[in-house]
DNA sequence: GTGAAAGCGCTAACAA
DNA sequence: TTGTTAGCGCTTTCAC
């Protein structure tokens, strides 16, 4: 009904057919001051009847809050923004609260233009999402009339970001690989100098022994079959299992094993970092990974931005939050 | 400047600080009206200077025009949906608009409250996006009082359609693969209810022969492979190509016959459809595959909302836009 | 319990 | 060329 009518319906409308005055009938509508039970039920029914819906552009201009936010993404591809934007928005859409996407590319230019039309459009906050830990905003994010969340990056200190867990999500594929009677495992993993990187390696080193190897390449596939043609084609004891990195390193390496007739999980358990199911549920046999959670990730950083816009105190530093193990059976319990 | 200035300045404040009337201000920031060249350069440089920046909400109520649409999409991993979403936005950001982004998870209460929410927010259009053809909206999207365009999918009679030209994309496919010699080609794609499924395999069969043989399956890795091992397991000729359905089902295709030592592209080749680059740049060797084009499709489909929201008229009508070859080594040109 | 009036920040007639 | 005025649709004191 209120969605196939051409012509709008204000609160004067409404006022007007259940013979209010226009600050009745919106007391009515939102449940403010004293109104009449049966008066307000009235003005709801015929609100309803004619299809009235408040003009979200006039109470956000008296309100001073728009109930939007805006999210500002360097991810062209989405793998990792929008599930997360999923989260967000799943948290927000019943608060009444809608979300602009922006799409930065990393070009500080878009960046800029993007974050001047948000503030124009008087958002009440705005999360800031990067592809990975260390890299930078594109634009000043401080000192902003409004409140920032950074999700899958650090903000400058005194803010309030949300990240993986990466620590803890090594520990838990590492536990799975010991688990299972494990000793001789190798950690393949992207760049060094991506924070993740370090990270989960530091967590590996800690839990295997600090002097476990660790080889740092790149997030490819190609770089986990070569890693695998590398290790396995030199002299020396072979490993049992290989935790990855990635999911796509983890199937770089299933496959470089498969080709040298190396069977996983039974010779070497193998678990991925991602969960891209694109990915881990292709590889043969299917990958036991590790889960970061993004749509939670999502909406923890949606209840925070509300509560912040809000004004409502909120902690602020890092929350990093647990990723979760995927168990398939590149390395699970079926295997002993 | 403006960013970091914690109050908002309103036009108010310009127009005091420049010593002009409010109006004045707003003609000589707007360019409307008439204005002395030296004032309408004194107001802006003011305007500059105190961080000035338009409040969009009130713009918005008296233009009666938000300068902001809504995307709704029931994609949920968004590899069809954030390429093409960048794409409207990179149109639109440069004319002062911008994107709701609403999942709906295909939920029609969640795309409800969506529409309602962009309605509410006086958006000047929709764009909304499926993932697949001959999906309806999850909600009744005639008789808005706003614009739509759909973009892979088609609307009601008389709606606005942007769509891959699916039949065009085949051709070149099959058309590559004649020009390199093959006269024994197969088809294997995804469920025959698939409308994409049945376009491509109808313009496959068009180009190579009524005959020609097409097995419909799902779009996962694990058909391809399982389809590869039924044709090359049973007695009679073999092909040598094969055009897939998806990036995912040439993936398991290339898989399976590499496993049997077919190779690829010498003994058969291969081209797939999505040019998703995780699957098509992963395969060995790097896949031949069809490009949507998805950006171009939401530059195509923010240009048609931007006009329509404008009033302007615009020719409905599905519009098809041409899907590009990549080519890469499943069968390419260094091949003969 | 209800209504009149002011005003959010801005644009657009119209008057000066 | 500039300023005055009205008003977009709504919420919110504050009289009645």
């Amino acid at each position: 009904m209120s969605l196939i009518d051409a012509k709008r319906r204000t609160i004067h409308d409404v006022a007007k057919a259940a013979g209010v005055s226009i600050s009745t009938a919106s007391n009515a509508l939102n449940g403010t001051g004293r109104t009449n039970p049966e008066t307000r039920d009235r003005v709801r029914k015929i609100a309803e009847e004619i299809g009235f819906r408040p003009n979200a552009l006039a109470r956000g201009l008296l309100q001073k809050r728009s109930h939007a936010i805006g999210m500002l993404t360097n991810d062209t591809y989405g793998r990792l923004t929008l599930p997360m934007a999923a989260g967000v928005s799943e948290v927000l859409v019943d608060q009444g609260v809608s979300v602009f996407l922006c799409a930065t590319n990393n070009d500080p230019r878009l960046a800029r233009l993007h974050l001047d039309a948000l503030l124009d459009r008087q958002v009440d906050g705005i999360i800031f999402t990067a592809t990975r830990l260390d890299l930078k905003p594109p634009v000043e994010l401080t000192r902003l009339p409004i409140p920032v969340v950074y999700v899958f990056a650090e903000g400058p200190p005194e803010s309030v970001a949300f990240i993986p867990d990466d620590a803890q999500g090594a520990r838990l594929a590492v536990e799975q690989l010991m688990r299972l009677g494990r000793t001789r495992i190798l950690h393949i993993t992207g760049p060094e100098d991506y924070q993740a990187a370090r990270t989960r390696a530091g967590a590996y080193r800690k839990s295997v022994g600090e002097g476990a190897e660790v080889l740092f390449g790149n997030w490819s596939e190609e770089w986990g079959r070569e890693a695998v043609d590398t290790v396995f084609g030199r002299e020396g004891s072979k490993p049992d299992a290989i935790f990855c990195g990635s999911d796509e390193i983890a199937r770089g390496v299933i496959d470089a094993l498969r080709d040298v007739n190396i069977s996983v999980p039974e010779d070497v358990s193998v678990v991925g970092f991602d969960n891209w199911e694109v990915v881990s549920k292709q590889t043969r046999p299917p990958l036991t990974t590790v889960d970061m959670e993004l749509k939670e990730l999502g909406h923890q950083a949606g209840l925070a931005i509300l509560s912040l816009s809000k004004g409502e105190v909120f902690d602020p530093g890092v929350r990093k939050l647990p990723c979760s193990l995927i168990v398939r059976r590149s390395c699970g319990a079926e295997q002993t």
